[in-house]
DNA sequence: AGTAAAACCGGACCGAGGTCCTGTTTAAAG
DNA sequence: CTTTAAACAGGACCTCGGTCCGGTTTTACT
């Protein structure tokens, strides 16, 4: 015996997978055995987990809300949500932890969007338009939620962990790909994900008050020097 | 009275112009009054207090060699320069100013090497062979100092106004508009910094394995994309 | 040099994130 | 329906970053 326990089974940072394959009430509503999509583990909680899962997220918002990401703490939390300390750990693994779960609620809006929303933005017109309205479209959404957003980014590697990223790094290569951009396209994809990262543009939007014209002007700029053309 | 006390007068979070006019002791050795660049203040260190700032980044630089920047305690540091707890804060500000002051010592080989250092990366040879030279340099020196920059990075903005950064900026704008690239100099040297940004580069090599010379490939393909003419 | 004010040193103290252990609830097997 | 084991809830506890205040040293002025 060694006195060492083994990792909580399951913490959820947000969606394993992206997809959010979920019912709103946390459980899975998907049919058996029938996973399009690798699915890391079966987070099967149990009732009153499940129950409590939702109370924790509902309180957090509201905090959030009140107070800023920023002065969110975990015992305001868990005594909102009427739940031990530890409970609010075992679910989310950590205060980051906790903070992605809240974001990936509020990023199933954009990714619905540029994955089956209409288009440009969504499937329907050429690549290269995709790519042209992709920036401006993340750039909103990351503008909305840069306390929840900064917040998380304590730990500044998970950034790069997150489901939410996968997704956009994938679907950015493949608009790359699809507009005939040559070159590595999984890395200039990471160039421009670079370019829309949430610190940045809260940096000049907000610390140095560029114009968000400006921003995207030159996001049309990089995408259209990287090979997809100008949008008509 | 309102018990507020007013904030620190200076702690140092390495050189606040950049150009490290320091001698090694910790205090200016500049001509008074005749600052080059705007000076924010006077961090004119009282005899033991200098004394006790090396000491402190003594400490720090050998705890961290041996136990990793991220297990550095506050705490350990000030017993192992001798000096309390309050000393370490009072003149560094927070663990990531203690942190930011280590690294700023470490940056000055680098920003030697591309300011004033032999071609191709120092001047006398032309712009666009500069530019290519940066990315490969700059990468290098993260990949060397990953744990320490990591580490510094709890605080997410406080990235964008760490005097290093903003001599990278500055210096790649001007290599941009020396190169004769058209377009909004200052976001696409935000975009090329993005790109050599530590947590990519760690993330991209060390976590996935890829290799510098991808990396480095794609930076010349970004650099050439962007107007300036591939390295002959 | 003597004196007064400002700056500094040092540790006690606080808050919050994260861990661990104990008693209890839940789900599955018989 | 009973039993049994796993999973969970809850709070006490620890560590560490950051603050605050009393005692002391350094500097500036006369």
């Amino acid at each position: 015996m060694t006195g060492l326990t083994p990792p909580p089974p399951s913490p959820d940072q947000g969606t394993p997978d992206g997809t959010h394959g979920r019912t709103p009430d946390g459980t899975r509503g998907e049919h058996p055995g029938l996973a399009l999509i690798p699915v890391g583990e079966p987070p099967q909680l149990r009732a009153d987990a499940a129950r409590n899962r939702t109370r924790l997220l509902e309180a957090a918002s509201q905090l959030t809300a009140r107070c800023g990401a920023a002065n969110l703490t975990m015992e305001a939390v868990a005594a909102a949500a009427g739940v031990g300390k530890g409970t609010v750990f075992r679910r989310f693994g950590d205060r980051t932890g906790l903070l992605l779960a809240l974001l990936d609620h509020r990023e199933q809006q954009l990714q619905a969007a540029f994955i089956s929303g209409p288009p440009p933005l969504g499937p329907g017109a050429p690549a290269a338009q995709r790519l042209h309205a992709f920036g401006p479209a993340v750039i909103r959404h990351e503008r909305d939620h840069h306390d929840l957003i900064l917040a998380t980014r304590t730990d500044p590697l998970r950034a790069y962990s997150v489901p939410a990223r996968h997704l956009r790094l994938t679907h950015l290569g493949m608009l790359l790909r699809e507009a005939g951009v040559d070159g590595d396209a999984e890395l200039l994809a990471h160039t421009l994900l670079g370019y829309l990262d949430t610190t940045l543009v809260h940096h000049l939007a907000v610390e140095r008050g560029m114009s968000l014209d400006r921003l995207e002007a030159t996001w049309h700029d990089l995408v259209t020097r990287l090979g997809a053309g100008p949008a008509e």
